[in-house]
RNA sequence: GCCUGCGUAGCUCAGUAGGUAGAGCACUUCGUUGGUAACGAAGAGGUCACCGGUUCAAUCCCGGUCGUAGGCUCCA
């Protein structure tokens, strides 16, 4: 028998017989996480089992690695589909991947799984988990694995089979009764989970497309520990508790109305209050950036559409057209073809570039009414949206301008984390879904691309996911709970201005097009306020909060006093109201915690007759006693700063 | 749009094996004038989402519509 040496990550190299498994290093080699459930061998993922017959590098991974708990995930998502199979023998099964700290399992069932239906099957999984069945994997070729499906009537794997790539090799993974196809790898035996729990049931096509037959798809999350699984359940907790719907429903900041129409939000006046902020903190930073305001009608005839393509590429996400004396009216989806006319109004030269227009546009869109979700997917949305109309040479400057004002505003509202994502179109989808000109695209993509490389910005590459005229940027960021979401955008059109023949008279005396950028770095003010109720919990700064400042007089006798103090806050601008109910002390505190108002104002017998305020902060049961003037001039600063708490 | 669940007072939710409904909070009035997370009492408030069917009788059963929730994207 010849020997090998093997490098284990972390413990160094040493020799082993040739046909030596991870597994039985393990169980030799000192200094490994007990708590192992997968291996990479020369980097890639490996089951414990395999045989080593040569030099190699072998990285041990316990649960709490990505790549280990991913393989944890998708072992119980195997770890489901036998529960199930024993339960409902007649279920089919599909496919059960991991997502991010989840699994799920597709399978075909005749009637959907109930909330009782998961928890018999999570009791099932936790008998099969006692049960430690070892999890053996063989490699099949094609046609034993065609024939061993088609025994056992799984036509969907045999779907998948005939489907893939005839160099791939078969792989199915067994545990005592249940058998699936899989390209793994997966834990050693079921006993090694331990700590799952089942999460929802719900229909999914499948292959996604919804031509095809309902699957049930349930999803589930498994980890090493219980106290890990705890601690995700906990944040999912969390993650309710801030839910925008739910928070704008207990601070009154918005509603929507069965009479008004789904996904059409009606915006309360503490709503309100946060759109203004937004909007003013946007129009300074657009006044710097050298923006022209400009305003343009909700509604407006097919023509335009039709030449700007909107017709052609998005007509399924546009209201239905309007007839208003003969002719076809649109709510507008979007407000770039209105601002390329303001930009054809006049005859431009290249001193007039970059032109730069920017606007609070309401869209209307049809989303597909299954799609609508509180604030984040609606139906009639204002954009913080702006058009920059530039000379190439200008682009990559603009471009770059553009994603550092994105960084700015991140910096504004305490965002730590964010990824941009660079999305390209798909070839396959030319003339179709993007407007069919390959060149023009390749060039905008590598343009976008190396200005992201040169502003040093991060980014990932999503294909597929381009606008219909040109690549864009979409910006993903995390709240402060590690929720992710999809805000802002910034696309490059290079095909539209050419359509509204916009031009400009270059220095050589020549007409020239202008590239096209549009940018929304809030996007649009519904998705950007339900992000910032979920990323605050509704305890917004200062600046933005609804109800700055409420004053609570400790009986009627101190009504007068508390309604000259708010009457002069009021003044210098300050959201003040006073708490004037026939109500003890606590509990008008009690009430004011609960609206989540920033700063509660007490005032009583002392503080009248010294001419005092006493400051309570919200959450902070520590306060102080200061002069109105003092108090004023603080917290207008904070305001003024836009300040985030820490 | 599709699948499944849900829709009772402004909010959160009970309830009715089919006989037109209840609590807490909020609201109004009265009493209380109270110093840091709920003062007491009384009152008002509902076409039980909407439309239709079954029934002597429907909030409850059946069908449809609307709204809403979870998902339908990360591909063995």
């Amino acid at each position: 028998m010849t020997n090998i040496s093997i490098n284990i990550v972390g413990l160094g190299t040493e020799t082993y017989p040739s046909g030596t498994t991870p597994l039985q290093i393990l169980s030799s080699a000192k200094g490994v996480s007990k708590e192992t459930i997968i291996c990479k061998v020369d980097k890639v993922l490996t089951d414990l089992s395999v045989q080593l017959n040569s030099d190699c590098t072998v990285q041990f991974l316990d649960g709490k690695s990505k790549d280990g708990h991913n393989v944890l995930l998708h072992s119980t998502a195997h770890l489901m589909a036998q529960a199930v199979k024993r339960l409902y023998p007649k279920t089919k099964v599909t496919i059960g991947p991991f997502l991010e700290n989840r699994f799920y399992y597709d399978f075909y069932v005749e009637t959907p799984f109930t909330e009782e239906d998961l928890l018999k099957i999570e009791e099932e999984m936790l008998k099969i988990s006692n049960e430690n069945i070892d999890i053996i994997h063989e490699e099949k070729t094609r046609e034993e694995a065609l024939s061993f499906f088609k025994n056992i009537g799984e036509h969907y794997k045999i779907e998948i089979i005939n489907d893939l790539d005839d160099s791939e090799i078969l792989k199915v993974y067994s545990q005592g009764d249940f058998t699936d196809l899989c390209r793994g790898p997966h834990v050693q035996s079921t006993g090694m989970m331990q700590h799952f729990k089942l999460l929802s049931s719900s229909a999914a096509y499948w292959r996604g497309d919804e031509n095809n037959q309902t699957l049930q798809r349930v999803y589930g999350t498994s980890f090493t520990s219980a106290k890990d699984l705890k601690k995700y359940l906990l944040m999912l907790e969390e993650q309710k508790k801030r839910d925008h719907r739910k928070i704008g429903k207990e601070l009154d900041l918005y509603f929507h109305d069965e009479e008004v129409g789904p996904g059409l939000p009606l915006w309360t006046p503490n709503g309100a209050v946060i759109i203004d902020q937004l909007e003013a903190l946007a129009k300074e930073k657009e006044d710097l950036g050298g923006y022209k305001r400009v305003r343009t009608p909700h509604l407006t005839k097919g023509t335009l559409y039709e030449k700007s393509g909107h017709l052609d590429h998005y007509m399924s996400s546009m209201y239905p057209a309007m007839d208003v004396d003969g002719t076809d009216y649109y709510m507008k989806p979007m407000n770039c073809p209105h601002h390329h006319k303001i930009y054809a109004n006049s005859p431009k030269s290249y001193r007039d570039l970059p032109y730069r227009l920017s606007e609070y546009g309401t869209c209307y869109r049809y989303e597909k009414s299954g799609e609508l979700f509180g604030l984040m997917r609606v139906r009639s949305m204002q954009m913080n949206d702006a058009h920059i109309y530039c000379t190439e040479d200008q682009f990559k400057e603009e471009f770059i301008a553009v994603c550092n004002l994105y960084m700015e505003y991140f910096k504004i509202f305490g965002i730590e984390k964010y990824e941009m994502r660079l999305s390209l179109h798909d070839p396959k989808d030319l003339g179709k879904k993007y407007i069919n000109n390959p060149k023009l695209w390749k060039k905008t993509e590598d343009d976008v691309r190396d200005a992201l490389k040169d502003a040093g910005l991060k980014f990932t590459e999503s294909v597929g996911d381009a606008a219909f005229y040109g690549p864009k940027i979409d910006v993903q960021v995390w709240s402060a709970i590690g929720k992710e979401f999809s805000l802002a955008t910034n696309q490059v059109d290079f095909a539209v201005p050419e359509r509204f023949k916009l031009t400009y008279k270059d220095l050589d005396g020549k007409s020239k097009t202008p590239l096209c950028i549009h940018r929304a770095p809030l996007g649009t003010h519904e998705r950007f306020i339900g992000f910032l109720i979920e990323h605050f919990g509704g305890n917004f700064p200062l600046w933005i909060a609804p109800r700055q400042v409420t004053i609570l007089p400790v009986s009627d006798k101190y009504n007068d006093y508390a309604h000259t103090v708010c009457e002069s806050l009021k003044t210098s601008g300050v959201r003040a109201d006073v708490d004037s109910r026939s109500e003890k002390i606590g509990s008008k505190i009690r009430d004011a915690e609960m609206q989540k108002v920033n700063i509660m104002v007490i005032v009583g017998e002392k503080e009248v007759e010294n001419s005092t305020l006493t400051i309570r902060r919200r959450f902070i049961k520590q306060q102080q006693t200061i002069s109105l003037k003092d108090f004023s001039a603080e917290i207008l600063d904070e305001i003024n700063d836009r300040r985030v708490p820490n």
